[in-house]
DNA sequence: TTGTAGGCGTTATCAA
DNA sequence: TTGATAACGCCTACAA
């Protein structure tokens, strides 16, 4: 196997221009005990000879690192891989790292995905939680070295961190009322998962839009799909237009089970939005493109993010507490399109 | 501020339990020489003390990290997630953690992306090219110091490395065939950068498509989109469609500018497929959604992803030489949908 | 099977 | 403004 090139170490530069590795380190740090001509000098010939940091030995000494870690479900959603790419955009402006982990929404694989972060010694770890997670354990971890947390989206109800969110509730009502102001009475709602806070809250939004504006709340019109699946769409509209009393509109807790709702409506002749309107959450690029085009709420994922990495990169330039509690609340959009809009 | 729990190290463990650091390292790192007995015992404290492996200190000192680094052009389109979340799985499972970092198709930012990545040390680098990159140079660091390189997807034409692909030419070649096969006699072709040969093949595989069948090649019909946006694609169909003698089908190479062209057709009221065939490239999900469905070449992106990273795993095993070639290329599949089924 | 000792590359402290 | 030294936590060659 072939020798690999010796790496230039600051030993090896001071030897060259006789100086004391120290010297070298502070002047390749900007340090200001540094003349200005030295720094400048010590910072040309280590260019010319290709030197190159070696953060671990800067990690080891210092005991943390400039990489931010993210958990998330999975990486292959728009919401998410827009949201870890606004994150990387903000960190590696700052000089730092982005570590990824997908729990596939297995509180299994979060809390190993964790340790194997802790282990990597993050400075901060920005995490949207699986869909099984209920016990907050293994984030301790990082609450005892003081390393931030920035719950996104998905994120627990009680536990000291940062928190970046939209507001779910208001999302819920405002798509709710968008319906009923288009003449919906028979509102159905596709239900996720209620131990997560963003569909909680949704549906809260939903029932309570209902009732302020006298509409009778159906119990047999909230459908609880586990995953939001594009097939646990279908099922669910299809059991909602068999109904001898079907809705005239239905608010999906996201965009992939509303567009299954669409394309299976229309396929049983039901005209879309006058005899069902339909809005969906999150802004897929499917919303825009499925016919009639899907109406929706809009998050600022790549914006969220960005925040979520300047929460972190923050913390650490102020040296701040980890014990901490912020939320930071971004607003969302009804983007009103055909599939709701009877006012044309 | 409060202060951080302190760390429990080797050390620790050595005084808890009366043995020798060494002992326990090498208890932790299961390594043969010691008893299974010590062994269970060792880690059984070492759990119970709740110690985490400092990986920073084990990078210093073997020189390496269990680290694939991932560059990228960007993280929120549907082919780079899913092969980014391949890779990250197959990674994880290895024991491996995954940086990613995005050059947002600008040959300066990878260029200081990689410096940045191998500053951090990675074992491994998987890399899909800018759109503006050319020169190479900024790889070589890693060649010096063996650290193995996997291209994907975007791959140059000549760099000793592996390389994970797809066979673009033959996908060209079959799409525009299908066209042809439906019957299409004017055949139009939406061509990417040509300085990429994911692009330049499949141009390349279009027309040899259209000599075969002794089609008459027009210039006229291929069109230059810089970034095969959905605007460049609406732009492209507008003129087609304004031709004396307009195409009647159209050979997209990705799916964005290829529903851009469906909707844009439709709204000049010209019926799919009879009128215009087309067909896509990538099978991104709004394929499946637009209507009518348009057809597509699928990439096994989530599998490109989980190949990239085994070459790494494989070549840190065997500890081969990084100055290697390795071409391993994927299938692809014709999806006929109605865009292009004029059988039905 | 276990222990000793040195070093990976950097940086902070103290001294000059 | 610069230099000497120790330490970060781990691993491994060598010794016992």
């Amino acid at each position: 196997m072939k020798k690999n090139k010796k790496e230039v170490t600051i030993y090896d530069l001071a030897k060259e221009l006789n100086y004391s590795p120290s010297t070298i380190s502070r002047a390749l740090n900007n340090h200001k005990s540094i003349s200005k001509k030295t720094t400048k000098e010590i910072q040309k010939v280590a260019k010319k000879m290709g030197y190159r940091p070696n953060t671990i030995a800067a990690s080891l000494r210092s005991n943390k690192t400039k990489t931010i870690g993210i958990m998330i479900a999975r990486i292959n959603r728009p919401f998410i891989s827009s949201l870890i790419s606004g994150a990387e955009n903000t960190a590696r402006k700052a000089g730092y790292n982005i570590l990824i982990s997908q729990s596939n929404d297995k509180y299994e694989n979060e809390v190993s995905n964790a340790k194997a972060l802790y282990d990597s010694r993050i400075g901060g770890l920005i995490v949207s939680l699986a869909m099984e997670t209920k016990n907050l354990d293994h984030f301790k971890l990082f609450i005892d070295q003081n390393i931030p947390i920035v719950f996104v989206d998905r994120v627990p109800l009680e536990f000291n961190s940062y928190r970046v969110i939209i507001d779910n509730y208001s999302a819920g009502f405002r798509a709710t009322q968008h319906l009923i102001d288009q003449g919906c009475k028979r509102i159905a709602h596709f239900a996720g998962a209620q131990h997560l806070n963003i569909y909680n809250l949704r549906k809260k939004g939903y029932l309570d839009a209902l009732k302020e504006n006298g509409l009778e709340v159906d119990e047999e019109l909230i459908m609880d799909l586990e995953t939001m699946s594009f097939e646990e769409g279908k099922e669910a509209t299809d059991q909602l237009l068999n109904m001898d009393n079907p809705p005239d509109g239905i608010f999906s807790s996201n965009d992939t089970a509303a567009v299954s709702a669409i394309l299976c409506a229309k396929e049983k002749g039901i005209k879309i939005p006058e005899e069902l309107a339909i809005i969906g959450f999150n802004d897929d690029p499917i919303s825009s493109i499925v016919e009639p085009a899907l109406s929706t709420i809009s998050h600022p994922a790549m914006k969220m993010g960005e925040i979520s990495a300047q929460k972190i990169l923050e913390h650490s330039v102020k040296k701040l507490d980890s014990n901490i509690s912020e939320i930071t609340m971004l607003d969302t959009e009804v983007i009103v399109r055909n599939s709701s809009n009877r006012q044309k």
